[in-house]
DNA sequence: TTGCTTGTTGGACGATCGTATAATAAGCTG
DNA sequence: CAGCTTATTATACGATCGTCCAACAAGCAA
């Protein structure tokens, strides 16, 4: 009677056990040590199952995006709901949730960066598309919500989108320069300025 | 009469040819293929001189930071001084010359992408720091001559870098989504509200 | 010309990369 | 219990990585 040298697993959750240990592998490490070998060791497997559950590292990365960027507009949309039902509560929680756990935080920019420089590869750089289009559709139904005309939604979205993005990114890269408050601030003054302007171009 | 098999050449200049070769295989290859080898092919010399001149290849990639940052910063500065004298105008042309070459370019997001990805070391994050830190005073300078309060440049210097940053970043990233025209104009939007505020509160 | 300094070369070295594959054994079926 | 499927392991392979170093030669000084 000897024990187990491992234990067999349903295909999806070792799939998703390896999408995990990616992730944190990409966090901790950035795209330059996310290897086979150290994503099956942070997987607690044998190297030679990444190849059996994905077609190449690359792959495995991709996969690793999606759900990625699930967990943060999950993050997302739970800050959101947690605003209530005032449609300006809810877009001014949708914005400021980036700069607060879990979404300001330098590792998740870790991985951020390093899908970045993959968008070179046809297969990430669809993910991302896919990913951000969402991140602006979103968007622009709280904006809608909001009262902002159909013609400006879009453009709006968009410059929101830049602002809170430029902000997370520097913060998490020096968070020396200005503090969580100061972006959050900015964040919500500059969505002020356009409900001033919505509403003094509907007179 | 054989001809020479290499030739000499200034310490200071090789240093800085080997800091260009490294420059183009960054915006070609982005940090996975900034390898010695790779570097010392582009720069027409053998994979040894590259640890002859710099101590490490994360030496050499620090190196090429200051020397791309300074790059974009002339590109910046020659903006402000081709847009004349009047302040605003100064001001507007450093804003949008970030969304048309050579800035707006999606090699160049690769070297930067690069750079992001080292700031887990030292070295690199100290020069990220240096180089943002004067992006945003230059801004404070430019925001000074319009007329902007002292107490409010520099948070509204951190809100324009986040914005042009956060355009720039997803304009070179994904291209199809809006234009550099559309960047350009949510910039400038967004430069006439900060006056407008500041305009009113003054009275 | 001769000698010296040192920029430069080219390959060796061990480590690690992604991928492929044969052997092993876990867990279900009958 | 026997047999089968296949998830899993362990290893091998060639390529490439960063670093190092002995040998070579370019260019200057004498």
């Amino acid at each position: 009677m000897t024990k187990p040298a491992f234990s067999r697993a349903e295909p999806d959750a070792r799939r998703q056990s390896l999408i995990e240990a990616t992730a944190r592998v990409l966090a901790r490490d950035g795209a330059t040590g996310a290897s086979v070998r150290t994503i099956a060791v942070e997987a607690g497997v044998s190297p030679g199952l990444v190849n059996h559950y994905f077609a190449g590292i690359e792959t495995l990365i991709a996969a690793t995006y999606t759900a990625v960027g699930e967990q943060v507009s999950g993050a997302l949309a739970a800050a959101v709901a947690a605003a209530g039902t005032d449609p300006h509560a809810r877009l001014n929680a949708y914005v400021t949730a980036s700069f607060a756990p879990p979404i300001a935080d330098r590792a998740l920019l870790a991985t951020w960066v390093a899908f970045w420089t993959l968008t070179t590869k046809p297969q990430i750089a669809e993910r991302h598309d896919a990913i951000y289009t969402q991140y602006r559709e979103e968007l622009e139904g709280l904006l809608a919500d909001c009262g902002i005309a159909p013609a400006d939604r879009r453009l709006t979205a968009i410059a929101i989108t830049a602002l809170v993005d430029g902000l997370w990114l520097e913060l998490c890269l020096s968070p020396d320069s200005f503090t969580a408050d100061e972006a959050r601030s900015l964040a919500e003054r500059q969505l002020a300025s356009y409900f001033e302007r919505s509403a003094t171009s509907e007179r």
